[in-house]
DNA sequence: TTTGAAAATTGGCCTAA
DNA sequence: TTAGGCCAATTTTCAAA
């Protein structure tokens, strides 16, 4: 990791699918350069993959929340195994601060994610208390 | 949107920089229907962009804080449009619930990260409170 | 959908630091 | 030994018809 490589990972972080010869060109090296330099960092689990990224408003998820979720403690591992399980829920992290858990979790709507989070996911064994907060914009 | 979009869409979720022509033979179609169809998803905004998933841990970045922030109601859109200036908040959300503002924060260290919030961002008029919770694992 | 040209990717091999 | 340069074969993209 040096700064070519920095300066890399800042342009496919705005645009992932912008071909190597292009980026070559930008930072006034040569494609095989850049390629190399990609293929190592993917190799040793800099960049760990690439991805879409999609407008759930737009594919009729028209509600996406902030869900922490509580839990006694050692249940704790089993509800996140668990959460990582269901489509809707996209992200999982373990934190520390208020809630154990954090997730991101995507629904159709209102009814759909609280048909989500109390009927299907809150039956989980272990979860104390669930804290969702929907978002209303993303602006960064 | 129909079955087929959403098809390509969960592919290129997986998978950003799959090729249209493997992405039409893991579909029995052709590359020229996934490109036109993809394209399409393109400019209608429900594919927003493409980028490279970066791990932080292995690029300087030890310490990833999903942050929320509490703000006087007068001065919410003024701090949410400020903390989107700092190169260090990658993410930022308005939402109901327990913060007004979730933000998430790459830092260096627990040093860095406590710089960052109390000093660069806790200057912005109108901040109430700051509440870090640092990510120990994304599990998903 | 098919076709063909242009562009990008890939792999191998080479040199230089 | 590692990063980068070069070339040729293959694959992918893209815009026609």
């Amino acid at each position: 990791m040096d700064e070519k490589d920095t300066k890399i990972l800042k342009i496919l972080m705005e645009e992932g699918r912008k071909p190597f010869t292009e980026i070559a060109k930008e930072l006034n090296t040569s494609e095989s350069s850049i390629r190399k330099r990609i293929k190592k960092m993917e190799s040793c689990g800099i960049i760990k993959g690439y991805n879409v990224i999609v407008e759930p408003n737009k594919i009729g998820y028209g509600v996406v929340a902030l869900t922490g979720f509580d839990t006694i403690p050692e249940d704790f591992l089993h509800v996140a195994n668990e959460l990582c399980k269901y489509e809707e829920v996209k992200k999982v992290y373990t934190t520390t601060g208020d809630h154990m858990i954090m997730t991101e979790i995507w629904a159709k709507d209102g009814r759909e994610l609280s048909e989500i989070i109390f009927n299907k996911i809150g039956r989980i064994e272990g979860i104390k208390k669930v804290c969702p907060a929907i978002i209303l914009e993303q602006m960064k």
